[in-house]
RNA sequence: UGAGCCGGCCGUGCGGUCGCGCAUAGUAUUAUGUGAGGAAAGUCCGAGCUUCGCAGGGCAGGAUAACAGCUAACGGCUGCCGGGGGCGACCCCAGGGCGAGUGCAACAGAAAUAUACCGCCGCUUUACGCGGUAAGGGUGGAAAGGCGAGGUAAGAGCUCACCGCGCCCGCAGGUAACUGCGGGGGCCUGUAAACCCUAUCCGAAGCAACGCUGACUGUGGCUAUACAUUUGCCCGAUGUGCCACGAAAAGCGGCUUGAGCGCGCAGGUGACUGCGCGCCCAGAUAGAUGACCGUGCAAGACAGAACUCGGCUUACAGACCGGCUCACGUU
RNA sequence: CCGCCCGUGGCGCAGCUGGAUAACGCAGCAGAUUCCGAUUCUGAAGAGCGGGGGUUCGAAUCCCUUCGGGCGGG
């Protein structure tokens, strides 16, 4: 994932926050809303709930992973927010992987 | 063999495929190299570095507290002294001063820094009196050094011997703290992690420090002195230019070669130091390590750099190495 | 990065400066009142002060260290 392909900005997660729709699996609850035409782009939130330093860092890489594992199929021109939850330092990027394929394809963000 | 003490060291290894940060080549997407810790943590101390302040000195405030050393420095470390604990290896100590002043010491007890409840002794007006007394009783964490003898009406360092304690002087050992011995004078409650006194040290803030770049905008200045316009000149005004400063926001630098690491030799009991040779070892900026496969073992704990070092403290599954002590047995 | 505050019964909080009784309210328990309940009244129980160490005759209080929670500034 290129770098200008993150969000960053703290207005840019309010915007998914407020006016996004959200899904959620056992690693991760999913904010997506349309964003720029032809960019996917993707911002990871990992709280200090998930525990320690060591935690959120893996925590965001499974993440980052999955993401990049399936970037191909996924619809152009959608923003999406990533937030980890408890159990996220826990999974393997490759069960996160298929949990978010599945999530996205029931709601139409897959290009087939 | 069992129990224990001290110190050191490692803390998933190797190979392959895809992916990530950085550097160097190369140039338009590829190669090559490299890529978290012993605590990166807590931010408890000490420094470097940067900016601000600053003639010099003092007060206030803070920190430390035997002695000698190590160090850039330290509240750290080493050695040693003193005290305490353990059979021992060894471990622990905030370890100056209450012999400057002030304060505090509940309850109990007669009395808490000075006293007479019981007791003992003397006197008398024989009384629930007066005086003397800290040997004995009881209270307390602490009651006027301990014990024996002399002494006395009864007693008391009142006197003497021995012991203890701290003060002063001398001698010996030690760089010193201190230790040992002798003499003198004396017998003092505890508490300074109570105020305080003494000695030593300390300017403040922190990489969101600070510096630079371009654009926008505001303020001030240009002195006997820039240029143009305002009627020629002077004053004044306006605009342009130059300089300085401020506010908001963006990018870049600061950013990793350093009191550095490894090996060898030498000095020192040690902390550590000197010399020689070799090495370059993360620099991200929402913040780089994931996925899959093979294989080894005791099946992998605590945990992620954010300006940089020296310590301290705390968390930590386990693996390995060395030295030492005690008990039992055998030789 | 810097500065500061708070941990005391189940809950909310005093006591800490200045050392010796852990106080108060709510909740809960028992009893009384009531036909029953609420209210009210009475009574008893429940914490050794976040953990560890030290100073002291004596520590919730003083000192050191550590853990957890929270606030503020750039």
């Amino acid at each position: 994932m290129k770098r200008n392909d993150k969000l960053k900005q703290n207005w840019e997660f309010r915007r998914l926050y407020t006016r996004g729709k959200c899904i959620s699996a056992p690693a991760f609850v999913l904010y997506y809303a349309k964003g720029k035409a032809g960019r996917v782009r993707l911002g990871i939130t990992a709280g200090k709930k998930i525990g320690t330093a060591v935690s959120r860092n893996r925590a965001k890489r499974v993440i980052t992973a999955a993401f990049d594992a399936i970037l191909p199929d996924i619809k152009k021109g959608y923003d999406f927010v990533a937030v980890a939850r408890g159990r996220t330092p826990f999974f393997k990027s490759t069960r996160v992987a298929e949990m978010l394929y599945g999530l996205l394809r029931d709601n139409g963000l897959i290009d087939l």
